[in-house]
DNA sequence: TCCTATCTGTGAATTATTTCACAGATAGGA
DNA sequence: TCCTATCTGTGAAATAATTCACAGATAGGA
């Protein structure tokens, strides 16, 4: 159980855990690092050294169980327990995300959505419960909501996201261009279509085009226990 | 006009002409890289030494001169050209894109959108032209398309970047819930919302929470020259 | 049971990135 | 013009992450 896993590894790691849990459907028992490098585009170098970071010890001849390769990396990061998460902004994006299915977001169940738009919000129909911005902080902590998908425009960003600070959220992943203040207990992933744009832009003029990491779109260092861009 | 940027320069720097792009509205004629340390999180440190593997030197008391500063990026990474993009796949999360005012994207243009129902476009209206998914290859060649956002499902996602990629594109910011195959001369950045909603819980499960870096969604290390999730 | 081929686990070496600390440059005031 | 306060630019040091290479473990066959 290691402490002080590196940020690149846990991203690989939660990649990997992607992956496997998505091979399991075909019963598949075992595999090994080199079919999870082909997989997964990660090196095999990398993924045995990443899991000899949580792995108890084990060997053999035969590679990975699946299923226990898909419980230790569970039971390290947590993706066994179910979490509530909720989307704030409900224009065509929020919407999008709203609308997936279930099945799509395994491990994590959208307990609320929140909009400023009384108006709109009558127009949806949704089987997620809706409130108004003015609801957020109590309906956060009576829910016990863990994250948020802010899906609001620039204007609103920062107000909303103190509202769900406010309600004990504890992780933003924020679609909206706005750079949020860092706050420390707050961790945010920022997803900002234009800064991608760039930096595919970016990464073309460099020559050689480099080899990149980390991230869906990714973040960036920072002060205060948060996590910006990528 | 250093070759060999490192990514998480490359990065940061990107977010850096963000902020000061947006910046150049509010009449600032200079800015410190202590005041960019507070607008971005990212430290004064890495600022300087970031924009000294670009700058061609100078110095002085003031800060940066935000024109010169923006100009300095932007010609390092090709900004200042429009590129033109398209987006693959219009059901709500790839009609949410499509809807992007122009502003919001500046830089580049929405030059095409695809799908494979027919029904589907006839009911939407938009400026921009749409087009089948049998016509991209063409298309996108015809208009010097360089840029993808592919918001298709999981089954069609594959095929559809094959034929970005017959069809010339440089890069696929991806956001279905699929591994693409590594290609030579293809960049991918993969924005997967239940694997950003993952690592939120892996990063929450450090103790203690770790800064992280990045990426907006980032992606990770691959080999062929492309890029995977982040 | 023993041997072999295979694949993991991991310390050590290498490489990359970040942080530091200070020399150098400039604007502005005296 | 000279002095000072301020802020950049950048080698060097420190830290972090990746890659390597091989010892150790095991399954399966002879």
């Amino acid at each position: 159980m290691g402490k002080n896993i590196p940020v690149p590894a846990i991203e690989r790691l939660s990649k990997i855990y992607t992956v496997v849990s998505g091979l399991k459907k075909s019963d598949k028992k075992r595999i090994s690092s080199a079919e999870l490098e082909s997989l997964t585009g990660i090196q095999a170098h990398s993924i045995r050294k990443d899991l000899s970071l949580l792995s108890p010890v084990k060997s053999g001849k035969e590679g990975y169980s699946t299923d226990s390769l898909e419980e230790l990396v569970s039971a390290t990061f947590g993706f066994n327990r179910k979490r509530r998460i909720c989307v704030a902004g409900l224009d065509m994006l929020g919407m999008a995300i709203l609308n997936n299915p279930d099945s799509a977001l395994s491990g994590f169940e959208i307990a609320a959505g929140f909009d400023n738009s009384i108006n709109r919000m009558e127009m949806i129909t949704t089987k997620v419960p809706l409130y108004h911005f003015y609801e957020i902080e109590e309906t956060v902590r009576r829910l016990e909501i863990e994250f948020a998908i802010l899906a609001v425009d620039a204007e609103g960003a920062q107000k909303t996201a103190d509202r769900l600070l406010a309600g004990g959220i504890r992780g933003i992943l924020n679609f909206s261009p706005v750079i949020l203040e860092p706050k420390l207990n707050l961790l945010v992933r920022n997803i900002y279509l234009l800064e991608e744009l760039r930096l595919l832009s970016a990464l073309l003029a460099q020559d050689p085009v480099p080899l990149t990491r980390g991230q869906t779109g990714a973040a960036s260092p920072d002060k205060g226990n948060s996590e910006q861009y990528k």
